[in-house]
DNA sequence: ATCCTGATTCAAATTTAATTGAACTCAGTC
DNA sequence: GACTGAGTTCAATTAAATTTGAATCAGGAT
């Protein structure tokens, strides 16, 4: 079978790094832009990596296959892939066939902003909300010194208010984005 | 003036820790709410910080209360209030009679999400679109070993037309995002 | 039951990002 | 035109997050 067809089993370091740990330029160009996308939402950047490499394969690819073709470490590659999992941002192959799991990139929007939003975004806003509802006026009164006006207070009111409806919003608002974007 | 109404002018360090800087509880829920709203969206806490404070205080604050108040440096501040003025989340109150500018908090959540967007995200995405446009077929070729077959060309092309979908809809939906949420 | 291979975990090391504060700039005052 | 007070800048520091890799685990094969 063709390299690009079944991908090379590593078995030594010296492979490893002469043999497969070399990107083809589109496989880095892709990867850039994905690592450049992650970054700017605040995650780490072997995410985009491994997403990246998986979304520049036609094959699905190994854990260690990954592992040696980024040349970064196990460990990376094994929570990054959970991340992933956990997102819907890739998909294990069925394969019973080979021992080790498989992987292919999920690539519709509405999957990955989806999954992102769900995971990491709406249980905050649960935490979010049940701050803010716990926020009581009286503890905006100094321990010591001139308490607020009524004014102040009135004013404080409203803006705590104001500040729910974003969480409204928010609730209403996020879990549609996926479907919005996709 | 009660203290509600004006806010202490900061002489001496001791002064500052002493009397300025120790925050009300409600303050200090506040502020905690916005800072773990940033955390989430991968801003530095100070962010929140200042935002919180500002978002607590019926009077708008000068850069110099806010230190004070909350223990952390000028230049954190300077820099923390310029991009809280640069995304729209605060305004500058005009006061002829004061030295320095306050700010007030912009409490319309479709304002803090579009400038947001349109500063940190909107940016990004030409650098994608363009980076991804720049991407050739031909890169995926392996510089040596066998090359990809058609049929893998194909679904690499495929992929990048995917991809280029994304950044469209993107581009169309990001920029309502405030007016959509707000 | 033991070995072997791949995957996971997590404390330590590294890398990256945020914060600090001293030096500097700018504008208004005396 | 030097002085003052507020604000900015940025190199050094500190803090936070990611990455690493050795130890461990899981489970299929011998």
């Amino acid at each position: 079978m063709a390299a690009s067809m079944t991908q090379p089993t590593v078995d030594t370091p010296a492979e490893a790094s002469s043999e497969v740990n070399r990107l083809t330029t589109g496989e880095r160009e892709l990867i850039a832009v994905f690592v450049q996308m992650t970054q700017t939402f605040g995650l780490p950047r072997s995410l985009g990596e491994i997403y990246g490499l998986l979304f520049a394969s036609p094959q699905p690819l190994s854990q260690q296959y990954i592992v040696a073709r980024l040349g970064i470490s196990k460990g990376s590659v094994s929570q990054g892939l959970r991340f992933l999992r956990t997102i819907g941002a890739i998909q294990p192959v069925p394969d019973a066939n080979e021992r080790r799991e498989c992987f292919m990139p999920v690539v519709e929007l509405r999957a990955l902003v989806g999954g992102f939003i769900r995971e990491r975004i709406t249980p905050q806003l649960s935490l979010w909300t049940d701050r803010t509802n716990n926020i009581n006026l009286d503890d905006f009164k100094a321990d010591e010194g001139a308490p607020p006006s009524p004014a102040d207070i009135k004013l404080i009111n409203n803006r705590l208010e104001k500040l729910k409806t974003w969480h409204q919003r928010a609730e209403l608002v996020l879990p549609l984005m996926g479907k919005l974007i996709g």
